[in-house]
DNA sequence: TCTTATGCTTGATATTTATCAATTATATGG
DNA sequence: CCATATAATTGATAAATATCAAGCATAAGA
């Protein structure tokens, strides 16, 4: 693996505070693979041998079960996915495909614990980083329970916004079957979903986005840190 | 607090490998508190100032949003609750209310934190603690998204029969209300559940439960150790 | 450019789930 | 033991969501 990606790795807070040799032992047992688009990385239920770090593109994690299928999340570069599994030693409960041509950083999971045994620094990283992801797990649970279709969706909306600069008008950075199955309904619900947000200030050209009226939207979707917080 | 509690608590993986006096000292700054039931012991959004230890009774997690109220999780003995937010110093995701008489020891947040920054066996401990934590919610995200409100039920049955011994009768230990929210599904939809599921071999009377079929339940419920499974 | 594949949308309909109202059980306190 | 409150069930209906079947865009390849 080409040195030169160790810093955007490094970046990645539960890196960050690694003793430096540690940092570059974990690298050197760690390789890069380039995969196109929708190729299935991980599938669950397989014992979890790497850690994976995704460098660019975009991944989905979703889960199947009697045939049916349901998209749980969106990694986008630079972040770590299946960390959890990778710690317990456990096997995967997510599959993941990539959604556009994407590079990722594989790290031998038993590289991955014994760091974590070793290395009190990268421990506590673990720990924060699977707080923060368990917390993140629970305001999906929320909204899934608390919210109806439509209700998910405006929230989504304000969410993406808020996440892309706050303007008006944004895209949406994943195509429309996806999203849905993301919300918990159907790619048709999706679409009279949106059009059901018309009369809240929303319009939709394609992937385009555009929040016409913000405070209604707002009073519709009742958007709550406690769901919907990036930070609590 | 009364230090013949403290074998209870250390019995917990989580506080099992602590060194004796940092654990002393801990529970030192603890203190013991009886509650009845049906009372609101915590709030979200309220700052994380204890780490909860439900030593006897039973803890309804759950969260409200726009005046309407979901079960998220049970708590049992003996066993800790608000990890992730206590570790984080973040606001509480979820309320929690006494479901009968409890016992509950709580455990200052600053004390629980500056333990984690210096005992490493307790860090890890931690890690193991949120990782499976991590892993549970995944599997309620997915029994959620992937089963209809019938397919549930069945399989929360399956889980409930082989967690209290495997036999084909056994008690429901919570009201059928909290059940049916916790399940995702309003009270008269749950009693219709019951009897929908009458013809795969489910006996209802009361709180008892009689799995007449087994075979037949579980052909129904399709049981996935990756949505189900108490190990994995 | 045309062709074809793919994703998205729309309408009609079915299914699932929720709501409302009433009734029946079950438990609780006097 | 009765009176009363609470929980659970049932039936009727409404709302939400899914399914099925076309039809319409959009983009990629010939």
């Amino acid at each position: 693996m080409p040195d030169s990606l160790h810093p955007e790795i490094r970046r990645l807070h539960l890196f960050s505070d690694m003793a430096e040799d540690r940092f570059a032992a974990l690298m050197r047992g760690a390789y890069v693979q380039n995969f196109p688009p929708q190729i299935e990385l991980i599938t669950e239920g397989d014992s979890s041998d790497f850690l994976h770090v995704l460098i660019s593109g975009a991944v989905d994690l979703f889960a199947r079960w009697n045939g049916r299928e349901s998209s749980l999340a969106t990694v986008r570069p630079v972040s770590t996915f299946i960390l959890a599994a990778t710690i317990r030693d456990q096997p995967y409960l997510m599959s993941a495909r990539t959604m556009e041509k994407s590079r990722i950083v594989l790290i031998p999971s038993q590289d991955v614990r014994s760091a974590f045994e070793e290395d009190v620094q990268f421990a506590r990283a673990i720990v924060a980083e699977l707080a923060q992801r368990y917390r993140s797990t629970i305001k999906m649970q929320k909204d899934l329970k608390l919210r109806s279709s439509l209700e998910r969706l405006a929230n989504y909306l304000l969410r993406h916004q808020a996440r892309n600069g706050g303007d008006a008008a944004f895209e949406l950075e994943t195509d429309k079957r996806r999203l849905a199955s993301y919300l918990g309904m159907t790619p048709e619900n999706l679409s009279r979903a949106f059009r059901g947000l018309g009369p809240y200030g929303v319009a939709v050209e394609g992937n385009r986005i555009t929040i016409t009226d913000q405070t209604d939207l707002e009073g519709f979707a009742k958007p709550d840190p406690l769901i919907d917080g990036d930070l609590t």
